[in-house]
DNA sequence: AACTCCAGCAACCGCAATATG
DNA sequence: ACATATTGCGGTTGCTGGAGT
């Protein structure tokens, strides 16, 4: 079984350690050679039969830790930076649906790894479920999430469209694609968050969730009239913490305007420009992140709630 | 400048499912 | 049909860098 037929010249060929021992195993992070090392061997061999593979290409980690190290980082259509807007509301979608099945979640988002969405979730959405001191399992996170925070986001991604447009406009390239918000945003949901609505074995979202009656599309018309509270969009997103900036914007809305353009504008606003799903995948792998993973965006697209919002939950669930 | 705290992320672990001999 | 190896998945841990003091 194990014909190691490697032809590269492996600098893990050690004289007095022909056979890997366990407790030779590296663990840790992974280094740049060994990264590089892996990286050729798959490039020359091909992936798969990880425990070989390791052995073969003189790497002292598991075939498990290569093969975790190689799906969720070296490969190369992996997809490294912020979650977007589109991405969150994909991932939300898809968790109330299936719950924590993180790979079958990730096959929806071409790219990114069924770890990255797993630390999406427990770093942001637990987060929040914290802050609203409710479990994030419990139906009234659950109901919070569909109600409040879904509209919100898809709220955003319109936003984000129609803030895309004007600056393209005004900013004097001449765009010939102009997208029509409105319309395109509750297509593009659909897109988004319903890729196979062919699928019977899919719950669909338009219909009963569980005890929850929701509507049929996201739209910023019906999410507010329905149940958001007819809070203005002024407020948009800031935690209580963030009572600074909360003030800032009531104070000024063209100041929150701008902040929240600017925001819009990059990395995730970017690809409003492209509302169409696939449009937007192809061109988010065609433009990979330049801001190094840590760019802007995130911290607005994190702060999904306004105090209005908490203030409103608070009402309806005696939180 | 030094220190502490904490969020985010990469990696590990254990278990289950699947493939292979 | 069974045993063993491999792969896939979800939960958890621990390191790192940035923010705050």
């Amino acid at each position: 079984m194990s014909s190691c037929n490697n032809s590269m010249d492996m600098s893990g060929s050690e004289d007095d350690d022909q056979m890997n021992t366990m407790d030779d195993l590296r663990r840790g992070p992974w280094t740049v050679d060994e990264d590089f090392t892996l990286i050729n061997y798959i490039a020359h061999h091909g992936e798969g039969r990880w425990n070989s593979l390791a052995r073969c290409a003189g790497l002292k980690r598991t075939g498990k830790s290569c093969r975790l190290r190689w799906l969720n980082y070296l490969r190369p259509d992996v997809r490294r930076g912020n979650i977007t807007l589109e991405e969150q509301l994909l991932i939300l979608e898809l968790h109330s649906r299936w719950g924590n099945r993180w790979s079958k979640i990730a096959q929806h988002l071409p790219g990114r790894t069924d770890n990255e969405i797993k630390n999406y979730w427990r770093t942001r959405v637990q987060k929040h479920a914290k802050q609203l001191k409710c479990d994030v399992n419990s139906k009234q996170f659950k109901d919070t999430m569909r109600y409040l925070w879904m509209p919100r986001l898809v709220e955003r991604i319109q936003a984000a469209a129609t803030t895309t447009t004007t600056t393209t406009t005004t900013g004097g390239s001449s765009s010939s694609t102009t997208t029509t918000s409105t319309a395109t945003t509750t297509n593009s949901y659909q897109q988004l968050v319903l890729p196979d609505q062919n699928n019977t074995n899919c719950d669909n979202i338009c219909s009963n969730h569980g005890n929850t009656q929701i509507t049929p599309n996201y739209t910023p018309e019906n999410s507010s009239n329905t149940v958001v509270s007819p809070v203005s969009d002024l407020t948009e997103c800031y935690y209580p913490a963030n009572q600074d900036l909360f003030q800032q914007n009531n104070n000024n809305n063209n100041t929150f305007s701008n902040g929240f353009t600017d925001a819009m504008i990059s990395p995730s606003g970017y690809y409003n420009q492209e509302m169409q799903f696939q449009a937007m995948i192809d061109h988010q792998q065609n433009n990979q992140w330049t801001d190094g993973g840590n760019g802007g965006g995130d911290d607005f697209s994190d702060n999904l709630w306004n105090v209005e919002d908490i203030w409103y939950l608070k009402q309806q669930f005696n939180m």
